[in-house]
DNA sequence: ATCCTTATACGAAAATAATCGTATATTCGG
DNA sequence: CCGAATATACGATTATTTTCGTATAAGGAT
């Protein structure tokens, strides 16, 4: 079987992916510390998510030391896009364009110049198909 | 004060949010057939959803009838793009262009030309600013 | 060796979300 | 008027997610 059976992250467990995915390998220190820059929570609280994430299989470690080390087991694109294509099903009536327009016109996070110009090469692609 | 605190709707909110949306005006039960053309539920529990969510102030009713009439309270562009920039912020660190790449290229939802022509324009627009 | 800090394991409480059973009232067909 | 169908109210259970306290072991410094 090629496709494991998808498991859908919660909430918590997007932020420690999003950190993962970013560091490649980390500790569960190292992990919190840069949670706790945006929420706060206590240390045991993030090793526990981080243990039951490695039981569900969305991230791995070393645990040949006393300091276990973890990784991402899942793919970034592949949640991202099953994140997103649920988004486009229950919050955009399955259009990905109106998303798409939503997320450029957010003032929040605004798109520099070169990534529009990124945005505009993806566009030409579609087009021509 | 111009902004009341923001409730942040659940995953089964949202789909009940998206229905209300299209209807504009909708009994609990006619959001209930809508609803388990997707998912199953009983019909006490979505009425239940719908009472809560009266509660929380997600929808407004009309119950001078015995079959209350329902309708969204929350406006679905500010909710669509409270969602966005949440995902932004946790699956795409904060960059909209890296989620604007990932969901034009969804091929589940594929954009038909004239979408595609719609993000042009506001590509363009974005450009000159 | 002993104390202090820092790890993991693990159970369990607290918080949230979702589901449903039952009571009760209203309406409608006959 | 009577019974079946259909409404809402609401308590309570179940499931899921998040949080944390406590036990215990491993290192490190003095």
């Amino acid at each position: 079987m090629a496709t494991t059976k998808y498991i859908k992250p919660t909430e918590s467990e997007l932020e420690i992916l999003q950190i993962l995915w970013t560091k490649g390998l980390a500790t569960v220190r190292e992990v919190h510390e840069e949670l706790i820059k945006t929420k706060d929570a206590g240390y045991t609280t993030t090793l526990k998510l981080m243990q039951i994430m490695h039981e569900k299989g969305l991230v791995k470690r070393d645990d040949s030391m006393r300091t276990h080390v973890y990784q991402a087991a899942v793919n970034k694109e592949r949640t991202q896009k099953h994140m997103l294509s649920k988004m486009i099903d229950t919050l955009f009536g399955g259009s990905p364009t109106q998303l798409v327009i939503q997320a450029l016109g957010d003032g929040e996070h605004k798109a520099s110049r070169e990534e529009l110009e990124k945005i505009q090469l993806l566009l030409d692609g579609l087009k021509k198909q």
